[in-house]
DNA sequence: ACGCCCACCTGGAGGC
DNA sequence: TGCCTCCAGGTGGGCG
């Protein structure tokens, strides 16, 4: 579910809810996730305040006023759903809500993950940044300094796919399975080209179609969330827009075109792309 | 160091 | 209906 556009979402969902206000109460429904909770964990967030949401690669980082930032990663299934006092009292919690917080204003947050691939840590602020979760990730793709130039340095000398490469978070980090995919096809890259070979203006076309889909798709989820109302884990409307992802012997939807999307297999994660537009 | 494969875990979809 | 297989948006460890 979470590449960087849905980690985005949750964040400026959750930002109104926590930032400048206190988690009065914590729930956590279990002992583990991907990683076992830290010690204490509910006591040790419960009368926090919350200072700030910042995001870092997939990653939600909630910075709290004892010093220390709640670490939480959305894994493949993790959702934060978000209840006011009065429609959470009607919802009871499901099996997969694993964490919840109340806040002194009367919401709660319920982190649900089904895979529970997902996780939460507790950490010194000033650990985070070397944290060994951070240690080794590449840059933001959207970031200014992020460029053709940025990319192709990193790919020097990869002997793996392009796509491979995309989804290694050390090349770049917020790129997953689905943002792969449609930025290659937006570039005309195909996901089978050598990783090293994408330099140049390649490489520059590929940084814009990867900004282009991560910037288009957060767009759309911030309107499903003023929709919805709240921050949750289902893709928004940019799914309805996938030009490549998931639509196997599907037409190209290049005008003219006409070849079939093809499917292959890379790196154990499916790849869709067109042969003919896609070089 | 690199590139590949797998495991981690649950649930939904589709075939029979 | 039920059972089986395959597949899923991520990540890190282990292997050659």
């Amino acid at each position: 579910m979470p590449e960087l556009p849905e980690v985005e979402t949750v964040r400026r969902g959750l930002a109104p809810r926590l930032v400048d206000h206190r988690i009065v109460r914590v729930l956590q429904r279990r002992k583990d996730l991907r990683v076992p909770f830290p010690g204490k964990f509910a006591e040790r967030l419960e009368g926090r305040r919350v200072l700030g949401i910042d995001r870092r690669a997939k990653y939600l980082l909630l910075r709290l006023d004892d010093g220390n930032t709640l670490i939480a990663h959305l894994g493949m299934s993790g959702r934060m759903t978000l209840h006011d006092a009065k429609s959470a009292s009607e919802h009871p919690f499901d099996r997969h809500d694993h964490v919840v917080l109340d806040t002194d204003e009367g919401w709660q947050v319920r982190f649900n993950d089904a895979r529970r691939f997902g996780l939460m840590l507790l950490e010194p602020d000033a650990a985070v940044a070397g944290h060994k979760l951070f240690k080794g990730l590449g840059p933001e793709p959207l970031d200014e300094t992020f460029d053709g130039a940025a990319l192709a340095v990193r790919l020097r000398g990869k002997r793996t796919p392009i796509k491979a490469a995309l989804l290694d978070q050390r090349t770049l980090v917020g790129v997953g399975n689905i943002y792969a995919c449609e930025a290659l096809f937006l570039a005309g890259v195909s996901p089978r080209r050598s990783a090293h070979t994408v330099q140049g203006e390649r490489a520059e076309r590929l940084v814009k179609a990867i900004k282009q889909v991560l910037l288009r798709s957060i767009d759309d989820g911030g309107s499903t969330l003023r929709d919805h109302v709240q921050p949750g884990g289902e893709l928004g409307y940019f799914q309805t827009r996938f030009n490549v992802y998931d639509r196997e012997g599907a037409r190209c939807p290049t005008p003219g075109c006409g070849r079939l999307v093809r499917r292959v297999v890379q790196a154990g994660r499916s790849t869709f792309y067109c042969t003919r537009c896609q070089r």
